[in-house]
RNA sequence: GGAGAGGUGGCUGAGUGGUCGAAAGCAGCGGUUUGCUAAACCGUCGUAGUGCCUUAAAGCGCUACCGGGGGUUCGAAUCCCCCCCUCUCCGCCA
């Protein structure tokens, strides 16, 4: 959500760079709604200031004794006027807010600009894919082979797109997890949390899923709630409606959650696996910084994300996503993306992104120092997709009689050093 | 699920129809005093919207906000209705 009066102030070099983006603000409608608005606010005001003046003098007048009928009566009719104005600068707000609500942020300058995902840039890379002497195949062949994924049983259970891990493929999912929320506590300075997996309506309009991406959800029937997509949405409402201390920033969590996406949309996308799933395990790290540093803490904060991946061994790429692919709420996003040997390419294992003041202006999240309260800045990134990172060691890891060696960090979590048929 | 108590500014807490955006205390901020610390004293101290003014900030007004929504009334923190949350007891339960 842009803040409205700097929004006012700066329209026009903010639709410019918003056509970067591929989104044309209609500045005109903008313009009319925005003064319409105020005109019905100024002259509701300036009725019940009048009123309230009116109200005071009937006090008044009745404690000394005097008649009030008719100045009562005339009040009353004030009363009525005003809730016909009252109503019109109600139904103006709200399509002005229905309006902002669907505008999505300026990206930062340093954004490159683009049309699609074709036209990000890659900033980095890490590893060498590993040269295989046999036919690598994808963990949708070796999982079910070694007997530690599911697929067909799962789909009894539930349906599509869900999984059942088993035996050392269940014990690999949770290594990672203590693995990587280990790596954050210990060497990056996070602080560990475990939130409720479902969140209410105001939470999932603070981080911005909500009114725009209901259809992405699971809501759970005769109730307000959802199932939560990712640990974004509580962690990030942790602090919702409240105003941190500028000393403390930034703070950084990092939170382990099952993620629940009804992957509308995305029909034969990743169909094979568990790639795209309705229900994923993912590691999350979000933070609350000042705003003069949150572009420094969204770099430390890809590090950290990168740096699960090379504890593991695992090749990778960071890119940073042009105006065209970033999401709607984010003002920056670098895509990490590791080597898969079954696509023979690299596939995005997390996402971090500084929104600015973007989330907070909604969720009301501030910061004060001194007398200055100004909105936080947020930013979150996972770190990592935990299923991606199981797929990525047990195609990268894979050898040639099936087995898969455990990459070394993980050893001590999966007490054995290799994952065999049988 | 049943019974009861309660939700007021950063915190504690007064306030049952007009003089209440709201006493008092604490914390914070500015200052005086002080060798330092502590203490004392004086002042200041909510958020948002909107209007005027302004390059802007500041300033000066107005409006709204006492858990949320609706109602009664000329006028609601205060009365009525619905909902949410917290606490205590009972029931159920991992």
């Amino acid at each position: 959500m842009h803040d409205l009066s700097s929004f006012r102030q700066n329209l026009d070099a903010i639709a410019l760079r918003l056509a970067d983006r591929g989104f044309t603000v209609d500045t005109g409608t903008f313009r009319s709604l925005d003064t319409e608005r105020r005109a019905a606010i100024t002259e509701a005001e300036k009725l019940r200031a009048d009123r309230n003046a009116q109200s005071q003098e009937i006090g008044k007048l009745s404690k000394s004794g005097a008649d009030t009928t008719e100045l009562r009566e005339r009040v009353r009719q004030m009363g009525e006027r005003m809730k016909e104005l009252d109503q019109k600068a109600a139904e103006l707000e709200a399509n002005l807010q229905a309006m902002m609500a669907s505008i999505p942020n300026v990206p930062h300058a340093s954004v490159p600009t683009g049309k699609s995902a074709d036209d990000n840039v890659e900033v980095r890379r890490w590893g060498t894919p590993p040269e295989f002497s046999f036919a690598p195949k994808a963990h949708w062949d070796l999982g079910p082979e070694l007997g530690i994924l599911d697929f067909e049983r799962a789909a009894k259970i539930t349906g599509a797109r869900f999984v059942v891990y088993k035996g050392l493929g269940a014990k690999l999912e949770r290594a990672l997890i203590s693995f990587m929320l280990d790596v954050h506590t210990q060497h990056h300075g996070y602080t560990e949390m475990l939130p409720p997996f479902i969140a209410n309506k105001d939470s999932f309009y603070g981080t911005g899923q909500l009114p725009k991406f209901e259809a992405d959800l699971f809501k759970l029937e005769g109730t307000d709630y959802y199932l939560i997509p990712t640990a974004e949405v509580p962690v990030t409402n942790y602090y919702r409606d409240e105003t941190l201390d500028a000393d403390k920033l930034p703070i950084q969590f990092c939170a382990y959650t099952p993620c629940f996406r009804s992957e509308a949309g995305s029909y034969g996308r990743d169909v094979r696996g568990i790639i795209r799933q309705h229900q994923f395990q993912k590691v999350e790290l979000v933070k609350f910084a000042p705003p003069e540093s949150s572009y420094d803490e969204l770099e430390s904060l890809t590090r950290d994300a990168e740096d699960i991946l090379q504890r593991l061994g695992l090749p990778y790429r960071t890119v940073v996503l042009c105006t065209g692919d970033l999401g709607a709420s984010s003002a920056k996003t670098y895509d990490i993306e590791v080597w898969l040997p079954g696509q023979n390419g690299y596939k995005e294992i997390s996402s971090c992104s500084n929104f600015e003041a973007f989330q907070a202006r909604r969720a009301a999240i501030r910061t004060k120092s001194g007398k200055k309260s100004e909105f936080a800045h947020t930013l979150n990134g996972s770190a990592l997709a935990v299923g991606r990172t199981w797929v990525a060691i047990v195609e990268n890891y894979q050898q040639a009689d099936g087995s898969v060696v455990i990459p070394e960090a993980l050893r001590p979590y999966m007490g054995t050093d290799v994952i065999r048929a049988g």
